[in-house]
DNA sequence: CTGCAATGTATATGATGTACACAGTAGCCG
DNA sequence: CGGCTACTGTGTACATCATATACATTGCAG
């Protein structure tokens, strides 16, 4: 994860205590070498807090359920978390674990955020959790200091203000991250709706009857929503079966961003001599 | 669970049932008027709720509370709403009340979709708590395809076919919405130190003592994050004392956004005229 | 009038996050 | 070496939560 402790020495420079959180994130917390050993660990609990989440969703995620499943009492989680929400920031940053040795191959800035984008989307899918975050404090962590490191790298030849570039890798960040919000709320809805069907019996397969189509056109009207009713009876819907294009889908959206990119970048480097690129009026 | 209890004759339009939660949203839940007549109205549930939401946070929204504010038992609000995600999701509709008078202003497209951003933007800033909601489903609530209608509107001669046009409002929407939870995530978390730091005593202002940017500056060192640091260092980021720029951010996003929207359009028109936009390899 | 569906309530259950007090452990200082 | 003391793990307690269930009450439909 990332075991940074420093052992004792007090740095010179540590006026102000860092924000609660922020300090175990970045191995910053101190530890006495007092009493009895620690027979737990933070990583240990993180670990076993996204073993639970990974198995069952972050709802799954509790307190006794982690201090069980590691063979402990609830409250001795205490010990090494100041609460469940540095826990969850914990897993947050734990899921992020590799960035550290990821490369992005491509040969241009485009190619190369694009890898970024995907790298990230699959990093989230692999951690459904992640969408169903609370998400209480900026992402503050040192992963995902060293993943939003490697996407302004990506931006390293075109000649943006780092501001800029930082806009661009959170625009792109935001994106992805909510398409997979979306994708995950929609698996976990059909999942649910599947169980519930089973539940009060009935044929368990073909049974749900309900997909994001059919729902469309029962429920939109002509009238009231007349390019949504066009949209929904015109097949256009792929109907997302098993989330295949789910991908394409998202990849479309990103370089549609990318193409936004591209005319920022367009515009700072044909700065004095007003390019007449896809960019308007500003 | 759900209350509709069909009378036993089966109205010849409804064949199976809609999903849970989708019924009460359109208004379709049946209400046969044999008892006594009610004091409560799902109405009342949902704006007690969002009053509550509104001056408290949506941590402070729950059945107990809602009850208590309207005068009634816990159990009674059961009656009316299935359960509290029931609730969550009609709070999630009703507050987008009004779009359905809703026009955006604006010549061009491009003008038309920024407006329409805007006003998205507005309304979640209205009510922060949209930024915590679960969301544990696509949104199919009417005034949600309201709005998606009223955003399609806006690209109605650009010559996109309709799914595409979708895809842009969504992505759009995402950014909105992820732009929107990050400003507001950001502004609890700095009230949140604010209180803390008000109850261990101190001096209430000037005290929390760290910005985004000092801490970012404590935090990053420069050889792990070498663009970040030079960022952390410029001077190049706003340090956003009151949310003012936050605005100005998120406007550049949208543009940024708007930016690739155009370059779509583009493919489209040129369909065979293979035209050099800022559009690269798809 | 009578029956039954619908309403509001009281009570109960099992989770949940976390405060607090306690007992045992082991490094450090004398 | 002995004791202080910081630190560990535990047990108990508490407030709050969503929700199940049983019940008394109400008032339209027959």
């Amino acid at each position: 994860m990332d075991g940074t402790r420093r052992p004792s020495e007090a740095p010179p420079a540590a006026p102000r205590p860092l924000p609660p959180g922020i300090d175990l994130l970045w191995g910053r917390r101190a530890r006495g070498g007092r009493g009895p050993r620690p027979g737990l660990s933070v990583d240990a609990i993180v670990t076993a807090a996204i073993e639970l989440a990974d198995a069952e969703g972050l709802e799954a995620v509790s307190m006794a359920r982690v201090a069980k499943a590691l063979g402990f009492t609830t409250m001795s989680l205490y010990r090494y978390v100041a609460s469940k929400d540095e826990l969850l920031t914990l897993m947050w940053n734990a899921s992020a674990v590799g960035v550290e040795s990821l490369t992005l191959d491509g040969a241009t800035w485009r190619e190369k955020l694009r890898a970024w984008a995907l790298v990230q989307r699959d990093m989230i899918d692999r951690h459904a959790w992640i969408t169903q975050m609370p998400m209480a404090a900026p992402p503050l962590a040192p992963n995902s200091m060293t993943f939003v490191e490697l996407g302004l790298a990506s931006l390293d030849d075109t000649g943006l203000p780092g501001a800029e570039k930082l806009r661009m890798i959170g625009l792109l960040s935001s994106y992805t991250l909510s398409e997979a919000r979306m994708a995950n709320d929609a698996a976990r809805a059909a999942a649910a709706a599947m169980a519930a069907a089973a539940e009060t019996g009935e044929t368990p397969a073909a049974s749900p009857g309900w997909t994001f189509e059919t729902l469309l056109r029962e429920l939109v009207d002509e009238r009231t929503y007349p390019r949504l009713h066009a949209i929904a009876w015109s097949g256009e819907i792929g109907d997302d079966p098993s989330g295949f294009d789910e991908r394409a889908e998202f990849l479309l959206g990103v370089d549609t961003i990318l193409d936004g990119v591209a005319a920022l970048i367009d515009r700072y480097r044909g700065a004095s001599d007003d390019g007449q690129e896809t960019a308007s009026a500003r």
